[in-house]
DNA sequence: ATATATAACTATATATTTATAGTTATATAT
DNA sequence: ATATATAACTATAAATATATAGTTATATAT
């Protein structure tokens, strides 16, 4: 369902969201924290940071930061740049190489509506979301109150 | 968000769907309309037929044809042989090797939501669903009515 | 029985994705 | 100014996915 490429982009936007607090974050850390492969990291970050979700600052002390607050970056943007499904005329998966809205071929609207799911729930879930637990509804006592 | 393969089974069941009226279909003209290279799409039949939703017959004047009705093979279970993310326990897209249902990682439960409301989809769809244009609800009157 | 059309299988080739190694450019600390 | 830590870039390698070619097994038509 995911790439492995979108799941490392994931992963690190997870750990900076994680680590917003401590300004710039040397590739070099991410990649150790989350056990993806520093050079090719290194790749994704550059694509995140051409996405606008994440700033860049070369050179010592230098590194990687959110551009903007986690709760305001939605998974969208993240997942966009690595999944050509998210893309404004994606490809359509029946073969149909002239298929598009306007002239849809049999299963367009189907497959359409699932597109659409996935696209509704990546825009309504922030990366602050996926990267923080929920405060636990009431499922049990918390131990410190 | 579907591999090629997993495209391809799809598109040689919709084939066989439209075309379940006329018997046992070779592979090579499934291979044909379906414009999908012959020796790969074999190997993808078979997939299929050991997922039980085709069955095949060899020799002179055999082939492929639905093991059922079009409208009782649901989605999940074309893709479910080619998409790793519908399997029971699914790798977590999260790099927690240690994550499951009892001991969630971050991110999990909603990840969880995501695919299931994919598997939902998927199992509430049929191949009949998607290879058959639906009535148009009076979107625009029948030319010919 | 024989020839034929087919699925099934095996081996290999090509393309793409993922990963590594090395280099260059840039900013900072000293 | 110089050394250093970093991002950015380039080239290459390894792994995986996709595609092709050839062979074998099986059922059917003749």
């Amino acid at each position: 369902m995911l790439t492995r490429t979108t799941e490392y982009a994931l992963r690190a936007m997870i750990y900076l969201a994680q680590h917003s607090d401590s300004g710039l974050v040397p590739g070099s850390r991410i990649a150790t924290h989350t056990r993806i492969p520093h050079k090719y990291l290194s790749k994704i970050l550059g694509d995140l940071v051409r996405a606008r979700v994440l700033e860049a600052a070369p050179g010592k002390s230098g590194g990687f930061r959110m551009a903007r607050s986690p709760s305001g970056i939605r998974l969208f943007e993240v997942l966009a740049p690595f999944e050509p499904v998210l893309a404004d005329q994606p490809a359509c998966p029946f073969g149909n190489d002239a298929c598009n809205d306007d002239n849809p071929c049999v299963g367009h609207e189907r497959w359409k509506h699932v597109r659409e799911a996935f696209s509704k729930f990546l825009n309504e879930t922030s990366v602050h979301d996926i990267a923080f637990k929920a405060e636990r509804r009431r499922k049990r006592t918390k131990k410190g109150a």
